[in-house]
DNA sequence: AGCCAGGCCCTCC
DNA sequence: GGAGGGCCTGGC
């Protein structure tokens, strides 16, 4: 089924810059329109972007059905070019703008959401990623069809009854503790990740960190990712030296890392969130750039 | 071998 | 209150 869409959409950027940890090339080889292959809303999804739109199959569930859906997981209702002239007051977020035209933000399912940054502390993305997929071989569903099938990532109730134990044997660490105290508190009815939705930001903020291992970071992610809060602003080490090498102001004050959320949400606006995702990219592309270039 | 990875928590001053 | 150390695990 196709998805018509004219917009600027960059989903190769969009799917893998770090924000979901589901979504799989296919082919990895670089080639004009590749699938994406994934698991959202309990359908195994493949998707590409083409120029009439997105075209995209899944399966148990109808296209009809999970059309909507989709289109709403990629915000595609955002008006990027509001959003856009809301954060281009700021130079170096303008550049990286017109460098990934068309990187929009997901909106995720809260709770994978939650879990998967979890699984962030002290961690690299890759292993993220591996760690999100083991939780769903071993706690979630089958879906799909025979020869090609991936697991639903697991339901609160579904890491719950997986305990501490079993979550640390699958290599999550001591992120295991975090992630099983987590799935208690949703499934118990404790915390209502869904109604964070309507809630205002500091209120939702407040609420999730009151979860163990999860602080301000980890919740701004969650915000940002799942939870309709494009003013979140998540630091995390890559963030805090694109600040510090790209705003002079940041070291002439001397902020700690603790104070440049603040900063950033009253210099970026309500975009704010956009904003941090194009400096995210930016410095992590720079980074994998020097990186290729060293060997 | 030792350090680092999209942090967070705890201790101690 | 804020600076510093420790943490599971895997990859280089």
């Amino acid at each position: 089924m196709l998805i018509p869409f004219t917009r600027p959409l960059d989903l190769e950027n969009t799917l893998e810059v770090g924000q979901a940890f589901r979504w799989r090339r296919e082919p990895s080889e670089p080639t004009e329109h590749p699938w994406f292959w994934g698991v959202a809303f309990d359908n195994l999804v493949k998707l590409r972007r083409t120029e009439e739109g997105v075209e995209f199959f899944c399966a148990p569930d109808s296209e009809a059905a999970l059309s909507p859906l989709l289109q709403d997981y990629l915000r595609l209702g955002d008006d990027l070019s509001a959003i856009y002239e809301s954060i281009r007051g700021d130079e170096r977020v303008s550049a990286c703008i017109d460098r990934y035209p068309g990187l929009r933000l997901l909106r995720q399912d809260p709770w994978e959401c939650l879990v998967s940054f979890i699984c962030s502390a002290n961690n690299n993305i890759r292993r993220i990623g591996g760690n999100v997929e083991d939780m769903s071989r071993s706690f979630g569903r089958p879906v799909g069809i025979e020869d090609r099938h991936r697991h639903t990532f697991p339901t609160p109730e579904e890491l719950a009854d997986a305990g501490e134990h079993r979550l640390r044997e699958l290599g999550l660490g001591f992120r295991a503790k975090y992630v099983a105290a987590a799935a208690r508190r949703v499934a118990g009815g404790e915390v209502d990740l869904y109604s964070l939705r309507e809630a205002p930001y500091e209120e939702a903020l407040n609420a999730l960190v009151s979860l163990e291992g999860v602080a301000d970071k980890v919740a701004n992610c969650v915000l940002l990712f799942s939870l309709d809060k494009l003013e979140a602003f998540p630091v995390d080490v890559w963030i805090d030296r694109a600040l510090r090498d790209w705003y002079p102001q940041v070291t002439e004050k001397r902020l700690p890392r603790k104070a440049l959320r603040p900063w950033a949400q009253e210099r970026f606006g309500p975009y704010a969130g956009y904003a941090n995702q194009y400096l995210f990219h930016q410095r992590r592309s720079d980074q994998r750039g020097k990186r290729a270039a060293g060997r």
